[in-house]
DNA sequence: AAATGTACCAACCGCAGGATA
DNA sequence: CTATCCTGCGGTTGGTACATT
């Protein structure tokens, strides 16, 4: 490795003033892309190569869109999320006109909002269902008490506590199956609506969408295996076919 | 009106890996 | 073959604008 520290001393950071990005714009038209620290030299800014790079790759270079993403490159970009990962600049590869520092941004930003959302959910509904048990408890406990009304059955009803508590924790089991959490999640992302409920309704991003890119044959061939990803997430879920878009698949 | 929280964006940093001497 | 250089990637941070309390 090589120590970026010593050369990276007394370099300008922080951001660009408009006549560094004309600096930096008319170097790399006059010779350009790439060799950026040849560009950090012979441009006349008093930038790093890594700096200059970030700023034409992210900023400067032409063709970049600009504004806020569209609910379909949303769509794709958490398709191809849930296909890659946080491989951003391969993702952003067919989001033409986006960085992959835009996606990742923006990835962070309601991946983020969507976990909180999500996990405020997970708690809101583990409390339900524990009160939902404390009512049943109770409502057992008082119906017991009832029908054992002299001191006589109440000592047999204290012997008997245990046992009746755990046949109500058996039969409650029954009903949320072993695992309280997981039989919860679905559920839970349920609730959380997902850019998959009409893009796939639509027909929109597997009809049209991509072929907005030059790599068509490529993306299809991705479409096809995000198609098999999809059907892991089903099963995976353990969703039907209409539960997809909201079981939890790419819903986090 | 001020304080606080949230969303968004630009830029930096460390690291990995390919290219080159 | 090895050391160094260079590029690109992903994670993270800091600043700003806007919304909410």
């Amino acid at each position: 490795m090589m120590d970026w520290g010593v050369v990276q001393q007394g370099w300008r950071k922080g951001p660009w003033t408009p006549e560094e990005d004309k600096l930096l714009s008319e170097y790399v038209k006059l010779h350009g892309e790439g060799r950026w620290t040849s560009v950090a030299r012979g441009s006349g800014l008093n930038r790093s190569g890594k700096s200059c790079r970030l700023r034409w790759v992210n900023y400067l270079r032409p063709g970049l869109k600009r504004g806020q993403i569209t609910p379909q490159e949303e769509g794709i970009i958490i398709e191809l999320h849930a296909l890659w990962g946080n491989k951003w600049s391969t993702i952003a590869r067919y989001l033409p006109g986006r960085t992959d520092n835009e996606i990742k941004n923006y990835w962070r930003t309601h991946f983020k909002k969507r976990e909180k959302s999500s996990s405020h959910k997970q708690e809101k509904r583990k409390a339900q269902v524990l009160n939902k048990k404390l009512q049943l408890q109770q409502q057992q406990e008082q119906q017991q008490q009832q029908q054992l009304g002299d001191d006589k059955m109440k000592a047999i009803n204290f012997t008997s506590e245990g046992k009746i508590h755990e046949a109500q924790e058996k039969q409650e089991m029954a009903f949320m199956g072993p695992d309280l959490e997981s039989q919860c999640l679905p559920v839970m992302y349920q609730d959380i609506p997902s850019w998959a409920d009409f893009m796939v309704e639509d027909g929109v991003l597997w009809g049209g969408l991509w072929n907005l890119d030059d790599q068509v044959d490529h993306a299809s061939n991705c479409s096809k295996i995000a198609k098999q990803n999809q059907a892991t997430a089903f099963s995976f879920a353990g969703g039907s076919d209409n539960t997809y878009s909201s079981a939890g698949g790419y819903i986090f």
